[in-house]
DNA sequence: GGCCAGGACACCA
DNA sequence: TGGTGTCATGGC
């Protein structure tokens, strides 16, 4: 068993399941993905409430909203204007090639859905595989800062990594297996809430000081 | 009042 | 190719 299976173990014990997107569907996946750019996901939570209130969490809505509308709506998110813009391209991009369906941009192979959402502009790597994994169900491991402070506390990572060889070790170490990459960067978000910022060690975390992984080290594994 | 949060992009050397 | 500045709100 690999270091990266150990951990999901552990972490799955101590927090699993979390069964996420926090989302009613594959669209309001895509539009969190983006709010969350670098943003509280509690002040997303806020943006999409004013979304859900406007009952614009469709292409089809979200394109009829004018711009200043958008932004005044996903104030709360922070960076309203560009993630507004960002919104928009979206939203013109399914109407004008997947007849306002994102499902029909998912449904293509990963790697062309998601060469294709790389090339629209506003949608990183990060974004990019938010949406594949937790909007289309495809094996497309999601990578965050959460994933490079933690594993490079655990010594897996060295942190000069780029995204993409984050990506390609936990691909050829994991299954691949959509609801285990889903789970897995879930169990990251939630254990380095506890872990990773509020305190160094959390006493009673999966991963606390009497862990061997809280020591840097993976050798004895 | 400062720091951080489930990034991406433009610009520059 | 890699580093830096910019975008901006809300909670702690």
């Amino acid at each position: 068993m690999t270091d990266l299976k150990i951990i999901f173990n552990r972490l799955a014990i101590a927090y699993g399941p979390l069964h996420w997107w926090p989302a009613e569907t594959p669209f309001e996946v895509a539009i969190g993905a983006i709010l969350t750019q670098n943003t509280n996901w509690k002040n997303v939570e806020m943006a999409i409430a004013n979304l859900r209130g406007e009952i614009a969490l469709t292409p089809e809505a979200l394109a009829e909203l004018p711009r200043e509308k958008l932004e005044q709506l996903i104030y709360p998110s922070g960076f309203f204007r560009q993630k507004a813009e960002r919104l928009q391209l979206l939203v013109e991009h399914l109407q004008n090639r997947h007849g306002n369906r994102l499902e029909n941009l998912l449904s293509q192979s990963l790697d062309d859905a998601r060469r294709e959402l790389l090339q629209l502009k506003g949608i990183g790597p990060e974004t990019a595989d938010s949406i594949l994994l937790y909007a289309g169900e495809l094996p497309s491991f999601v990578v965050d800062a959460y994933t490079n402070r933690l594993f490079g506390r655990l010594g897996v990572l060295q942190g000069n990594e780029s995204y993409e060889q984050v990506r390609a070790l936990f691909m050829t170490q994991l299954p691949t297996d959509p609801v285990l990459f889903n789970e897995y960067h879930a169990l990251i978000v939630q254990h380095c809430k506890c872990f990773c910022r509020k305190r160094p060690v959390c006493a009673e975390c999966c991963l606390n000081q009497d862990c061997r992984y809280a020591q840097g080290s993976l050798d004895s594994i």
